[in-house]
DNA sequence: TTTAAATAAGATTAGCGCATCTGAAAATGA
DNA sequence: TCATTTTCAGATGCGCTAATCTTATTTAAA
């Protein structure tokens, strides 16, 4: 369903927000915790960087914090940056061109499935998943 | 969402249940129809064959057809054949061992979603899709 | 100013699903 | 019996994502 590498976003996200807001936490600290291989969550962690959901900051006491408040903050738009496929929008034939006007036999079933995922994924806050990590003593690994 | 490998053995069985049941279908012909590579095709009818979801005959005048009626056979079961990931149960977060016991953040809202996709799947019989193909012209290429 | 800590960025390697190829086995028909 | 058609089965090559490695750059603190 999810690459690994969108799998690793979402826990770092989640691990963030999680954290004080108000310092960098460092990668490798991270990469510890989760159990993530540093050197590919470190890619994995530019990306999100690069897009604008993560401020890094180098040297000692560097590392990365969120860029807004975990309540702004989606699972959809992790996903949209992390992942190279257009999951929320592929037809699940992968019959090119399928689309209302134009469907595959089974885009009508798939369509409203696909779309409450979607709906699901852009109402999901970093926020929210903290609180259960949190409240709920749910794990990340 | 889905391999290449599931996405081709639901096409070709759509196919097969659209065609007349009576008769082997060549998988030479089939891969020609669809175009798929006919190597990688045989493959993955070989895989439906070994599952009993497909008759396979050799020699002049062989080919493949399906072992029941379309009404009785339900992608669900093609896509549990041909995906390698247990992608009905599995977690969203790849978090090993999550289950309602021990869930993730994610898992709450990810198995209502998980559960209507299987019950999809599970409902959804080759004859419905092979209708919708002949009834209103969709394609599956 | 120097050293160490940390991310950034690019190159490289590994693994796996995808795809192809080749030969064997089975069945038909002449 | 022999040639042809077809699936079966195993081996091989390809490509992309996953993962690692190396070097550069930035920053804090001694």
């Amino acid at each position: 369903m999810l690459s690994n590498t969108t799998v690793y976003g979402l826990r770092a996200m989640i691990h963030l927000a999680n954290s004080n807001q108000d310092q960098y936490i460092s990668i490798s600290k991270m990469s510890e915790e989760l159990k993530i291989s540093f050197h590919f969550l470190t890619k994995i962690l530019q990306k999100l960087t690069q897009n604008k959901l993560l401020v890094s900051y180098r040297g000692p006491k560097g590392g990365v914090r969120l860029s807004k408040k975990p309540e702004d903050i989606s699972i959809y738009e992790i996903v949209i940056i992390l992942e190279t496929r257009p999951m929320f929008t592929e037809c699940i034939l992968g019959i090119p061109g399928c689309e209302d006007d134009a469907p595959c036999p089974l885009h009508e079933e798939w369509r409203p499935l696909r779309l409450q995922i979607e709906h699901q994924f852009r109402t999901t806050s970093l926020a929210h998943l903290a609180d259960k990590l949190e409240i709920f003593g749910k794990r990340l690994v």
